[in-house]
DNA sequence: ATGTAC
């Protein structure tokens, strides 16, 4: 664990692997580690106890060339994590009551608003701003029920936890991107450059639709949401003029970063030990991981006569408002690793230590939309 | 992951 060895190809980048034998891994998602290490200019490669098969590469890790690679980064550029207290106590959160109130968030935030954002931020266009999007997007109310000594929020205090990225705003830029690009770019090219500037401006737009989207939620349930950290986990950053690539891998804020659970399993805060170890990039996992692709979750997971709303009430107690049947099946709990090995495995390998244990109260995904089953 | 088109 956390060991770093030559791959087997002459020039293949060095990876590090920061996971347990026991840890649940694909040999499709090593595959594709060992694919990308021989990807021209690729330097190094840190492999998170979450990894598992991506489009163009694994997700659950971070990679450090001297080439511009857009596809290791995806569509949802800015992609992260936001964790925030909430000033309410768990006893004055009515499940059912709170839970009708957050399907506010499916609507489009209201254009005066939008506008407002847009002019406060810098940002160009709106493209879904204040909404969270498909796929394993989420915003969701969590109580603490553990703390450690430095950890910003107590046992017992609510918190949100938003996860979601550039909606429409990224994956235009990354659609927008010339084929064919799988040499990567050379750094110093305008089409580089370009790439860089239209990123970085996803990566804020992000960043600010994790704060207006909390602010919703926190409105919605008459309280006010403190930012603790968001940490993004789908973006590019310059290091010592070489390029780390984060795909499902968080970059802490301020040494802290969450972990997603799943709706059956918590979610952890991490202090992150971020300069101990270079070999890890700088990196944690972002949450538990897919454990079975989407497709495969439909032949294991077989609803009853009561179809959905048996999955409306996790076995904690919580809530679950999704009411796209697919989507609930896809990202049901068991979709997912163990939360728990995948953080035994980032404290085994020195990378992080959890301080706050948070369990699920209320998650919102998406509301029926015409059309939907 | 998305918006749009089928």
């Amino acid at each position: 664990m956390g060991n770093s060895h030559q791959g087997g190809v002459a020039h293949a980048a060095t990876v590090s692997k920061f996971y347990s034998q026991t840890a649940w891994i694909e040999g499709r998602a090593e595959d594709q580690l060992t694919h990308v290490s021989n990807w021209p200019g690729m330097k190094h490669i840190a492999a998170f106890p979450d990894l598992h098969p991506g489009r163009h590469g694994p997700v659950g890790a971070a990679f450090l060339a001297d080439r511009l690679y857009p596809q290791l980064i995806g569509p949802d550029i800015g992609c992260g994590m936001a964790l925030f207290a909430l000033d309410l106590s768990p006893r004055r959160l009515k499940l059912d009551k709170a839970a009708r109130r957050l399907r506010v968030l499916q609507e489009p935030l209201p254009e005066d608003l939008v506008q407002d954002a847009l002019v406060a931020n810098g940002l160009a266009r709106p493209d879904g701003l204040g909404t969270i999007g498909g796929g394993n997007h989420f915003c969701e109310v969590l109580e603490v029920t553990a703390s450690e000594a430095g950890s910003p929020i107590a046992k017992g205090a609510l918190c949100l936890l938003v996860h979601t990225g550039s909606r429409g705003h990224g994956a235009r830029v990354y659609n927008a991107v010339d084929e064919p690009w799988k040499e990567g770019f050379d750094p110093g090219s305008a089409a580089a450059l370009d790439y860089r500037e239209l990123h970085d401006a996803a990566q804020h737009w992000a960043n600010v639709n994790r704060l207006l989207i909390a602010e919703r939620a926190a409105e919605a349930l008459s309280s006010d949401a403190a930012l603790i950290c968001d940490a993004p986990h789908n973006h590019l950053e310059e290091v010592d003029g070489l390029w780390l690539h984060r795909k499902g891998a968080a970059a802490p804020d301020h040494g802290l970063a969450p972990l997603a659970g799943s709706r059956e399993a918590p979610s952890f805060l991490l202090k992150v030990r971020e300069t101990a170890t270079p070999d890890a990039l700088w990196s944690v996992s972002h949450g538990a991981g897919r454990k079975y692709d989407r497709a495969s979750m439909h032949g294991r997971i077989k609803l009853n006569r009561s179809g959905l709303a048996a999955m409306e009430r996790t076995a904690q107690g919580g809530r679950v408002i999704c009411e796209n049947r697919d989507l609930m099946i896809e990202e049901a709990g068991a979709a997912y690793k163990d939360v728990t090995s995948v953080a035994a495995d980032l404290e085994d390998a020195g990378l992080a230590a959890r301080i706050a244990t948070l369990k699920p109260r209320i998650t919102f995904k998406c509301t029926r939309k015409e059309g939907q089953s």
